[in-house]
DNA sequence: GTTAGCACTCGAATGCATTGAGTGCCAAAG
DNA sequence: CTTTGGCACTCAATGCATTCGAGTGCTAAC
């Protein structure tokens, strides 16, 4: 089914109208003001017709009897679907991005974090940038560095370029000369093993070298074995007190949910992921508080993209802010840095 | 000056009366409620005469002529040092402290996000933890880690325990083999050296050996050239939604002022340090909204605490709140947990 | 199908009286 | 000289009635 068969050309163009109002001035918009937008030769009696229409078809509400209307759920719905022409960026937006990414380009922690930063900066809301996704990382290189006699840095760079740090503790002393004949070991057997399998690859291979080898093999797997689990995608957040700038969020409490979802790093994940799922052949995706896949957080709404290394996508990013957000400019930008970002890990991992 | 003997012993009582009424129930108090506080056998128009003579001496305030009174700052400041008793903590929340401590006794950085988080949970406010100041910092060890041709992870492993990477991108290929030589190198020479002089340490030392292991040493120093200057000490915050609780930040402008500075970590590293600076020789330093370092802030109180690694402060607690807050619970719970924190952090380091 | 006109609705703003917690002050008591 | 009871006074908060105005819904005419 074609939802945009459903509504007839007038009521578009009133539809997007109602939205691009409420979105630039955060107040319900009357007939009046529709007409002075569209300058078009129709009176506002007609608009009144029409969103009167659209009202009863649940795409606008009102808030109370004589007010003028809001979007609703369905009406941003319709809107970010069919009605939106993404604002391309300025150049120098463009440059901007570019440049300022590029610069970090060593560090893919560091890239995420610009990333984060940027997104926030340009947009005004709220930056999100979820790091690659644990499960698809595979080892690149193990060191493993003494701290004291027994406790040891187990150094793990994965395939995106990423080093992450454990310090393990060992019941016995481990002399450096040991562990640096178990760090050649490790890497001539794990690289491109799953990081999440580690230890458990390891008791694997164990079995084939464990003639030759067992003492080396024995003291890696006890190291691996004090690994903490992998907890989930490590999250990226920048400009959260943008929040604040719009009247949605006056109400305290208002503020409150969505700073408490900021802080459920597992929350925020989870919506980001759904957004992929629902996501059509766009490259972006739009969630909106209310819907299926958020509830519990009504009043805002998350541009989100997929960013990928090679061809697999690997994280999201995505920009947070009021529901009533300028779609069209943040799609842009989410896109665009999505595109960027892709190509920047891509060429790290390379 | 002992002002201390500034005031009588009625002007004390009644003083520490409006103090604690005031913060457990955040409205003005007035004459009647104090009598009962008391349960004194004196009358509400005697307290309204005693009060009248502090809000003289600045320690009380009105908001408006006829309502009850509520402390200033010279209020604050007096009780806090004059009035208050530490409040000593329950043995189970000690016994929390310790346990959840010293179950991520591993790693310096796990410890100090461990402890900003107990401060937040314990306080019901928000917790702040400003790692171990950067130029005290020595090197333990280095480690150099190849991750492609021209991509090197610098791990340095200081003195508190921490290791820290960066990533640095060198001009032309650098075998593995070389690295290993270098990484040796560096470990020979550098150890004890401040972290933030390791580059120009090694070229003092570059003089000395520059005819027996020329070329590694020009090596070394190209990588080291690459690493950033150090940032300013590493914050870690936990239970900012905390600060929603409170009526004084009902008012949306309010709270944001307190984000921004939040967000703004130098400012806070600034306020923690001041306190330290004008600490007398209690352990815990407590910081008012309003006074002279705490310019821009209004409304929030800072309970401040050092802690050391061996002998030697190293660094800042806190616990960030309403300046309206239990000062005699938070301080006893900073205090303690600053303890804790130098016992492990020395053992760590030790 | 579109428009002008008009009655109607309802939130927001304004004015006004009431209430009550709390003070300041004074004169009397201790 | 300190303490106390009494009393007039102040002022925020509350409730209520009124007004104002933006905006609608409806109907009749175009």
């Amino acid at each position: 089914m074609n939802r945009e068969a459903d509504l007839s050309e007038r009521e578009r163009s009133i539809l997007q109208a109602v939205v691009q109002l409420y979105v630039t001035t955060a107040e319900a918009v009357g007939s009046r003001s529709i007409v002075k937008r569209l300058g078009l030769e129709i009176s506002p009696a007609t608009v009144r017709n029409t969103m009167s229409d659209l009202e009863e078809a649940g795409y606008l509400q009102q808030l109370h009897t004589s007010s003028g209307r809001v979007p609703t759920d369905k009406g941003y719905r319709y809107y970010v679907d069919y009605l939106m022409h993404v604002q391309e960026l300025t150049i120098q937006e463009r440059a901007r991005i570019e440049t300022e990414l590029t610069e970090r380009l060593d560090d893919a922690d560091q890239v995420m974090r610009q990333t984060s930063h940027l997104l926030a900066l340009i947009s005004h809301q709220t930056g999100i940038v979820e790091g690659p996704d644990e499960s698809d990382a595979r080892v690149n290189r193990v060191e493993l560095m003494p701290l004291t006699t027994t406790r040891t840095a187990v150094l793990i760079a994965d395939s995106y370029g990423r080093v992450r740090t454990h310090i393990v503790t060992s019941d016995r002393a481990l002399e450096a000369e040991l562990l640096g004949r178990v760090t050649r070991f490790l890497n001539d057997n794990l690289r491109g093993v799953p990081v999440e399998k580690l230890a458990s690859s390891l008791q694997t291979r164990l079995r084939i070298f464990v003639d030759e080898q067992h003492h080396l093999a024995e003291e890696a797997s006890r190291l691996l074995q004090l690994l903490p689990s992998q907890r989930a995608g490590q999250i990226y957040l920048d400009g959260t007190t943008h929040l604040f700038e719009h009247p949605e969020f006056r109400d305290v409490e208002r503020a409150r949910e969505v700073f408490n979802l900021l802080e459920e790093r597992e929350r925020v994940v989870g919506l980001l992921r759904a957004g992929l799922r629902d996501s059509t052949n766009m490259r972006t995706t739009i969630l909106l508080g209310g819907e299926a896949s958020m509830q519990g957080v009504d009043d805002i709404g998350i541009v989100a993209a997929s960013y990928s290394v090679g061809d697999k996508p690997v994280g999201m990013i995505g920009v947070l802010g009021p529901r009533r957000m300028p779609y069209s400019r943040v799609t842009a930008l989410v896109d665009y840095t999505a595109t960027m970002l892709s190509r920047l890990l891509t060429r790290l991992a390379g």
